[in-house]
DNA sequence: CGTATGACTAGCT
DNA sequence: CAGCTAGCCATAC
């Protein structure tokens, strides 16, 4: 079962968050890191969008990089995908990139 | 407990 | 704009 995962602190905040983010929007790792209280666990974001107990309560493919730019995707054909659902709920892909300036996640 | 690793970020060249 | 380096943190082994 998920439990070296969801369990940690951490992961669990990281994942709260995540599945926070609403429809056509997107956030960042060093977004959806700060949220969850430490803001230099951008990396932790990825490994924990990796190790994702349940991409249907995680929607991975609305976080991507700092700069718009998504780097990984373990769900799907990859980054493909990740483009794919995107697009489908309205956010607009500008050479492989987000534009944060418009669909970044504002929690108001 | 120490080492290795990773879907990151920011800065410099 | 692309490539490389260093810093940072939590998890896995």
């Amino acid at each position: 079962m998920l439990k070296t995962f969801m369990e940690k602190t951490t992961f669990k905040k990281i994942y709260a968050v995540a599945k926070h983010i609403p429809e056509g929007n997107v956030a960042t790792y060093k977004q959806i890191a700060t949220l969850a209280g430490n803001p230099k666990a951008s990396r932790i974001v990825g490994i924990a969008m990796k190790h994702n107990p349940n991409t249907t309560i995680i929607p991975c493919h609305r976080v991507v990089a700092s700069d718009g730019s998504m780097c990984g995707y373990s769900a799907g054909d990859g980054i493909q995908t990740k483009i794919e659902k995107l697009e489908s709920e309205g956010v607009k892909i500008r050479n492989s990139k987000v534009d944060l300036s418009i669909y970044q996640w504002k929690d108001k």
